[in-house]
DNA sequence: AAGCCAACGTAAAGGTTGTGTAAATGACTG
DNA sequence: CAGTCATTTACACAACCTTTACGTTGGCTT
């Protein structure tokens, strides 16, 4: 059962809110003062928190900052004006997502599941994983941090590395550029941004001097590919 | 029992109107001022409201905007001109439809019908899911995002996907091609929009790839529905 | 039964948007 | 300040959605 925690001033938004994620079958907790908000966010309790910027007894700024003192608990930042000043802060501060009210519900549901999707990405790579793995004619070595191509190495970048190996511990499963850009890049994807797109490109080229039959496929909207054979 | 909430300081069509809803089973209740009607509609006590768009007291756009940080209720407008600009703040907005004044009784109803049974559609889809469901010789895997025709996967565009996908798990029922529009390509359909119809096509034809059998039937004017075996 | 007409099927054309990639730019490092 | 890597820019292209156009179907009228 994943558990939400909403920590707003707004009990009639609070409400609505637990209406439409009670439908989704999470379990909703509200609370509406800063300080009780920080010490339930802090036992642990809960898989993510909707945090307002705006709160009495304590700047929602100031919350998260010493939330993550204790926690690692993702947090999606709601806010009452489109304030760009209090979303990069926030972001610095480790929120892990940004929405302006008024919000939809359904656009509301799609954060928190996107975020819990990634998370759940990143717990599956920390739990004990194979050091050596084989995908078709990939090998990727992660004690070496190196990935071979039919036994011939690759020379990739950091970020290059990073990429292929989310790639293949994911092979079989569409990886949408958003997730390869948080995880890899580190960064949300933002419009235009070309740069996941210049990693992939580079990735393809390097592999294809040795295999051009090993493909990263796109799938339009969607994100990027790495087919395992034997399906 | 569906609860219907009419904002329009025209009493005398207020009274008309609910003469025919309460014929045709609805509870309804009339407000005649905007801040009053603003006030009821949040309390998330009906099904649907009907706005007007001039109101004393309060812009109908305004009581739209202002609702729509609250609510997500269904709301219908009605105007008093034909007037293409509020038509499409409105919808922009967050209105479910539109409708010029004058109209006749059978036309209000019937969509608020429609609404109304788009919105049962969109709640079901809410419900927790089956992530694998088999229709005939169709298999739908919602995790991958795959639908594979006795074990082929076939290649979809996202459009396509959600088309079938909405079409399997109605599998037995009719679904209107009005809802088929708003839920899988997001817009109402218009007159001689041949767009929907075309993905239909596109989706027989990849399906007739793998099994000649297995059809998408149309029902002449009222939609397409995919017949489940053993009936 | 013939004829009409709206709804539907679909091939082909048109327009839009996401993606591939070379090259320029920017950021950082030793 | 040369070298490496990440990012942005710019343009071409491909995939996709929609529209157009015309043929077919099925229900309805006369």
């Amino acid at each position: 059962m994943t558990s939400i925690l909403m920590i707003d001033d707004d009990v009639a938004l609070t409400q609505l809110v637990a209406e439409y994620l009670q439908l989704d079958g999470y379990q909703f907790t509200a609370v509406h003062q800063g300080p009780e908000g920080l010490e339930m966010a802090k036992s642990n309790a809960f898989q993510l928190v909707l945090l307002d910027i705006m709160l009495p007894g304590m700047d929602g700024l100031t919350l998260l900052k010493q939330l993550r003192q204790h926690s690692y608990c993702p947090v999606l930042m709601l806010t009452a004006r489109g304030d760009e000043i209090d979303r990069v802060v926030g972001l610095e501060l480790g929120a892990d997502d940004y929405l302006a009210k008024p919000f939809s519900p359904r656009e509301l549901v799609a954060r928190i599941k996107a975020i819990l999707r990634r998370v759940e990405l990143i717990q599956q790579q920390q739990q004990p994983q194979l050091s050596v793995l084989q995908v078709n004619s990939l090998r990727l070595d992660s004690a070496k941090r190196q990935i071979y191509v039919q036994d011939n190495p690759l020379v990739l970048t950091a970020t290059e590395y990073q990429i292929l190996e989310l790639l293949m511990r994911h092979a079989g499963d569409v990886v949408s550029k958003e997730d390869l850009s948080q995880l890899a890049l580190g960064k949300r994807l933002q419009l235009y941004d070309r740069s996941l797109d210049m990693h992939i490109s580079n990735i393809r080229k390097k592999i294809a001097q040795y295999d051009e039959a090993e493909k990263i496929q796109t799938l339009r909207g969607l994100g990027y590919l790495l087919l395992k054979g034997e399906l």
